[in-house]
DNA sequence: ATGTGC
């Protein structure tokens, strides 16, 4: 099997190599964790190609990564993984994505299938009614400069502050809901202006609220680490840092094709504009970067109050009551300042992950005490007419993919393509008489997220599984969907 | 993903 001409090996069974070619400019061979079925795809839709081209930046470590849920992006492949050396290497918006942070939430509760069955159509219309969502949509608390500063400074401490949320909702988020460095001074007024009434918005596109039911435990010990057991009700949030975090992308993307001719980089593709990591500009980029992630996590926090205000409501009882704890957050695009081995040798990286979630292994010191032993929880959407899934991350992640795994389904067929091919009345109808309750504002904007459009995640999981980068907690399975 | 082509 070929990529844009260059020959691919197979290492293991789920894990295939492109050999370095330099004279295509690679500085590192192109590691994909992937089946062949699946790679095959990736090749077809050229993200495969997108592996090989990432793999020319300057100060790219190890391998241009890739893991199963790889589709085509913008740039770099949206599934992929690309560690940069601190010193030497570069920073680039194209491997962060739009929509930086976007990410996912699993909450627990102590509630049964049956008890939400009885309640379902009013506790839906209630999370319709109280959670901002859709195109553009502003939501409920909007800031001055000064003080949207002080929120894209502290992330989610900064909602818990205010109310929104428990103090113990900190522990369950990655870097404690705030990455260090945010730099309010690197963001410009418009991303301000777009992004100060949309905190706490849901958004449109693949960003949801889901009600789902524990299906099956792989694992029970971990299980009951992450307080999950069978037949059980957990809600999962999807969202990201809005027009806040689309502008911030849009802005430094300019700055870096300016650079981009300026340090005379020779790119395969100019979508992979980019600045050295210690330049006046590569540090701008990373200071806002910082703002755009604690927005989304603060974001995904605001969300998470106001649903558990409506589970409050329609079981007139307080959410601790419910068990309405954080299992976990996860983000899914950013580039971030971390320590890894590389051939036994400590390195300071810059681990860009574009549609990849970070999975790191037991022991590590970022972890919450209750997941410290097994592992980093790693929340995996599939789509809503299927499943979900709740992984852990593993020493051999560490190892294998700078400790990273997928972060979904991956989409099959573009949003055009599907809007084409698929009728949101029909697919809603279609869910419904299986159960899923669907509340969306546009029928078309459901469509593109129609279950045919993705890939089957049960396969990226067995991929990941196999390939040794996470291990199975639990699968869940949807009976109530709301989207934008 | 997104004030859903600039």
């Amino acid at each position: 099997m070929q990529i844009a001409g260059l020959e691919v090996r197979q290492l293991s069974p789920f894990k295939w190599e492109i050999p370095q070619d330099e004279s295509r400019g690679m500085r590192v061979p192109g590691i994909i964790f992937i089946d062949q079925s699946m790679l095959e795809q990736a090749i077809k839709d050229r993200a495969a190609e997108q592996v090989i081209n990432v793999a020319t930046l300057p100060g790219i470590v190890h391998a241009s990564l890739a893991m199963p849920d790889i589709h085509w992006g913008y740039g770099f492949p949206i599934g992929g993984v690309a560690a940069m050396d601190a010193k030497e290497g570069v920073i680039s918006p194209g491997g962060v994505g739009f929509d930086i942070a976007c990410g996912i939430r699993l909450l627990r509760t102590n509630l049964s299938q049956e008890d939400v069955d009885k309640v379902k159509s009013e506790l839906m219309q209630e999370l319709n009614r109280n959670v901002p969502k859709g195109v553009g949509k502003s939501g409920r608390v909007k800031l001055d400069r000064s003080e949207f500063n002080k929120a894209i400074t502290r992330g989610a401490r900064w909602g818990i502050g205010r109310g929104y949320g428990w103090e113990e909702d900190i522990e369950f988020l990655e870097r404690r809901g705030c990455l260090a460095g945010a730099d309010s001074d690197a963001v410009s007024q418009h991303a301000y202006e777009r992004g100060h009434d949309q905190i706490g918005t849901l958004g449109s596109g693949n960003h949801f609220v889901e009600i789902q039911v524990v299906e099956e435990i792989h694992d029970e010990e971990t299980a009951r680490a992450c307080g999950l057991s069978p037949g059980q009700i957990t809600v999962m949030i999807h969202s990201g840092s809005r027009g806040f975090g689309h502008q911030i992308c849009t802005d430094y993307l300019k700055v870096m094709e300016r650079v981009t001719a300026r340090m005379g980089y020779r790119l395969p593709d100019r979508q992979l504009a980019c600045a050295p990591i210690k330049s006046e500009e590569g540090i701008k980029y990373a200071g806002a970067l910082a703002c755009g992630v604690n927005y989304a996590v603060l974001n995904r926090q605001l969300l998470t109050h106001w649903v558990r205000e409506s589970f409050e409501r329609v079981f007139r009882a307080s959410a601790r009551k419910l068990g309405m704890n954080i299992i976990y957050d996860n983000s899914h695009n950013l580039a971030l300042f971390e320590e890894h081995q590389i051939n036994g040798i400590k390195k300071e990286l810059c681990v860009h992950r574009k549609g990849a979630t970070r999975a790191f292994g037991p022991g590590h010191p970022d972890l919450p005490e209750n997941y410290k032993s097994i592992g980093q929880p790693i929340v995996v959407p599939g789509d809503m007419g299927t499943c979900s899934f709740l992984l852990l991350g593993t020493e051999e992640a560490m190892k294998e993919s700078f400790g990273s795994t997928c972060h979904g389904a991956g989409r099959m067929m573009s949003r055009s393509e599907a809007k084409r091919r698929i009728s949101g009345s029909e697919l809603k109808s279609a869910l419904e008489a299986r159960g899923i309750s669907i509340m969306a504002d546009s029928m078309p904007g459901l469509a593109e997220e129609a279950p045919d459009a993705y890939k089957d995640v049960s396969k990226v999981v067995e991929i990941c599984v196999g390939a040794g980068i996470s291990r199975k907690v639990a699968r869940m399975v949807p009976i109530g969907v709301l989207k934008g």
